[in-house]
DNA sequence: CTAAACTCCGTACTATGGTACGGAGTCAAG
DNA sequence: CTTGACTCCGTACCATAGTACGGAGTTTAG
């Protein structure tokens, strides 16, 4: 992989700000390349990848904590201890699934209340909310 | 409706704690009733209801800022606008479970590759996570 | 070669949804 | 009537995920 990316580049392919990559910098989940003697610090395509990686977790839910954690994945040598940590992850995603599932359900209820109900009726999600 | 829960009182029945309510005074989703000269203020039993209110809607989903549209609407206007709000989330909270799906196959597809995977060999769980 | 554009770096600020603190005043049980 | 628990109020602080700023230095296009 070449190195022939400046931050801003690295940025704009990655489609985030300069200032979200020296943040993920400072968090950790980008390693800052080596400045060469007073010029700009250079990037790979690999870097683009994974700050792409990095917002799509994150579109799914997950924290930078979590995407640490994930990232990680790709750093570990141990195929056994990336495996435990990968199941891990999964069972996170089943959780949130699950939630998101409970949320779903109890919405669609409530928007299919709220279209069934006549004109002059009170609205069904304002009192379906407020009363247990 | 009888006014005679103080602060305390409201903010246990209502699940939350004291500095929540008075957050919630702050932002504008909970009125500050009358201080009577020098006394403590008191609440009333829909007070309860509507900080539980507040606090379903945000299991669903719902920003504090939305909220405060929820329970701003005016209750005979109100319903489809409501109904759009609710139905919008919906649509969100779908897109959000389908992403999630993804990623558990990925994921998954990803800890059975490893699972096979000879000692020796590289652990497939970078390629795959590199491209989604 | 100059000037615009970009980079570097530290620090400070933003929004969201609260939580904590401290010094008052007030209420209620013993 | 005292003491301890509770309330009032303003302000400060927390985590998360960035964004903005300003004064450098560096690079590149004309």
């Amino acid at each position: 992989m070449s190195q022939n990316l400046t931050i801003g580049t690295l940025a704009k392919q990655g489609g985030v700000n300069v200032e979200t990559i020296r943040y993920y910098q400072r968090r950790g989940l980008l390693l800052k390349p080596v400045r060469p003697q007073g010029g700009f610090r250079h990037y790979s395509s690999d870097t683009v990848k994974r700050v792409r990686f990095i917002k799509r977790a994150q579109a799914l839910g997950f924290t930078l904590e979590e995407i640490t954690g994930l990232l990680t994945l790709d750093e570990r040598k141990a195929c056994k201890e990336t495996r435990g940590i990968a199941a891990h992850k999964l069972e996170l995603i089943e959780e949130k699934i699950a939630d998101l599932s409970k949320m779903k359900k109890a919405l669609s209820r409530l928007v299919r209340a709220c279209e069934m109900s006549s004109s002059g009726a009170r609205c069904p999600i304002i009192h379906l909310l407020a009363d247990d």
